[in-house]
DNA sequence: GAATAATCGAGACGGTACGTCTGGTCTTGCA
DNA sequence: TGCAAGACCAGACGTACCGTCTCGATTATTC
């Protein structure tokens, strides 16, 4: 992350207690809070820490929101479930029940308008989070081909441009269902969400 | 002295024309700020206008941004290009050519992300906002069905949940294209999209 | 001093209650904490004024201090006690009387020493607290010139060189009495002090 | 098993260099910042010192500087030039030679405001620098004596309350002209100085 | 020669105040 | 009554120092 400290240089080392208490105090106060009204301040009181250390650690509100809610998404696990349709059921839920978190909710898409105009917080947010998730669809369609659901790609350029519409498709819906549209993604829309996507991309090839 | 103005009360009446000022001098900010920066006081300065007379009309920067924003998505038509895919894929590149100047990008997540804790706030995008966008979606199906190329819905209630999902997918995938991915939503993305879409929802229904 | 707002103009005029409340509170601070230790959001919160009040009125903690000790020296009087030698007497121990005040000692000294490194505080420091005292020097003058104690000056330039002279000795040997030597200048000091100044003039003349 | 190093206890030494670079860093921070900017952790730099090692020798900011300023005034010397009144020019340029250079009018002024709140550190400043001047006083005094300028002192107790006064009327005002009114205590101003302390002293026996 | 013990540099730590900025509210006088 | 101007209270901002605390690395004495 920041600290590390590679080969003991002078001087006390930075504690790494206080960069896991920042983190899940900063989790604490989005729910209680939400995004704009989350103090750095505040942020440190809770977690029992200076408002310097976390100066030290973090340039800011925007760059600490983001690290905060990359652990969260780091829950997400591809599972095993036997068929195509089934694991990526399976993750969007996934997915989508750390969307439902107000701590994902409220942090989020705030650190996503902001990124509209800081290229480095939009580079923090695709290196934290985005890359993360982007596995599970390269993942997941191995794992097809492996079972014979899905042919060998030829093309690999065609592949990964595939692999990025899947992602803003899947992200994007589950993200515009549970926030502007406020209604929960569960398991029936899940369902016929997951039943158009995979149509869409059989018949589309 | 006899009072005049139709439905009014005595005194000054309002000034109209500040209300545009206002608003206009919102999307000038959003671009030259975002929404982190923008400051009622920097709007109302630039719209000479005291900062009184903006709390006047609006609660607060919340809702004087979903305002503004909302004027913008006033510009989109459904256009008639011969066929289904032809209006979604040209209504989809209007979204998304709204979607790539800055007031937007940088307005409209951040009331979106506001929203999570707002509901008042939610249902104030929805009304000036998204409903005005799924207008459309409901328009260009039933051009499609007096042209032939869908059947007229038998289930009202299953025709309006396929276009809220509809309506999910798309406003989703190009906001995520746009923000997240941070590519542009052109016409080769848009007409790869638009082919995945409508092959899903013909061969899932 | 600052407000005044010359000839009624736009906005809101300055509460002038503040100023008042402000510069007791700085003296009470003073008292409490001394000058190093005031911090002018702890004056704002006993004037029960915000932090941007007093920063509006005035640009720093020199500023406010010599504003606040100033009011104190404004209570010197040029008593009548019917022969030079007692009224210098009288006003030396009532200048000896302020000085003994801790809002005086701590503040002073302080602004003093500051206004080494700040010719615009020096500035304030004589035109709000040293010219004000001077005139007593001259008024002191004039009147034992009127009783016949003294002679008519004949040089003028001479004669302000010798006031000039009589203010450095005088306020610097209290000063230095009571800051320093930290004993009091009580009436048995005054009048040993007093008979050595007027002896040295008058035979130095 | 027998101890040697008469009162040295065990472990590294203190560096002797460290005190002369790091008073020397106070006198040229106090140049170039003043009291109120100058830090300690600017001085252990200044100094390339570690700021522990600067408070494991000195308790605060306060007393650094008195011992920074303290080595100042030990170049004031008595010099013989012949007479009472010369002797006297003499000593009192000497003193506003010294009270002219930025460090001492800067630091000396600030450590007396601040002890009027700190009696240990007014006892500091008499140890270190008052009673090294005062004994001048003392010894022009027996010099005079000894050259028949004086009559011998009958009254023990009322020579030493004479020499406190002298002492108290000569420091204050030098340093009444050279910080508050601004003005240089010049060979000409200290001639009329000292003639009117004479002659005063004379003439009020 | 090791063991012991204090000092040294570096720099992170919990605090506190800084001076500025913004959010909303409240007077003013003019229209 | 609306409006521009601008003062008002409240409170967060990000920075700078404070004085303390770990560290590993010296540098002396003592065994």
């Amino acid at each position: 992350m920041q600290s590390s400290t590679p080969a003991g240089r002078a001087g006390r080392p930075r504690s790494a207690a206080a960069d896991t208490a920042i983190l899940a105090a900063t989790r604490e106060a989005l729910v209680d809070l939400g995004w704009s009204k989350l103090t750095l301040g505040d942020v440190a009181m809770r977690a029992g820490v200076a408002k310097t250390t976390l100066y030290r650690r973090w340039s800011g509100k925007n760059e600490l929101v983001v690290d905060a809610v990359a652990e969260l998404f780091d829950q997400l696990r591809l599972p095993d479930r036997g068929t195509l349709a089934a694991d990526i059921e399976g993750v969007v839920l996934q997915f989508a029940a750390i969307l439902a978190r107000p701590e994902a909710k409220s942090g989020l898409m705030a650190v996503v308008a902001e990124s509209t105009r800081d290229d480095a917080l939009r580079e923090r947010i695709r290196a934290s989070i985005v890359d993360r998730q982007k596995r599970l669809v390269v993942e997941g369609r191995a794992r097809a081909q492996a079972r014979g659901e899905l042919p060998p790609e030829t093309d690999p350029a065609e592949a990964a441009r595939t692999a990025d519409l899947i992602f803003d498709v899947v992200a994007g819906a589950v993200v515009h269902r549970t926030l502007v549209s406020a209604e929960p993604a569960d398991e029936e829309w899940v369902r016929g969400f997951t039943r158009v996507l995979l149509h869409g991309l059989a018949s589309a090839a």
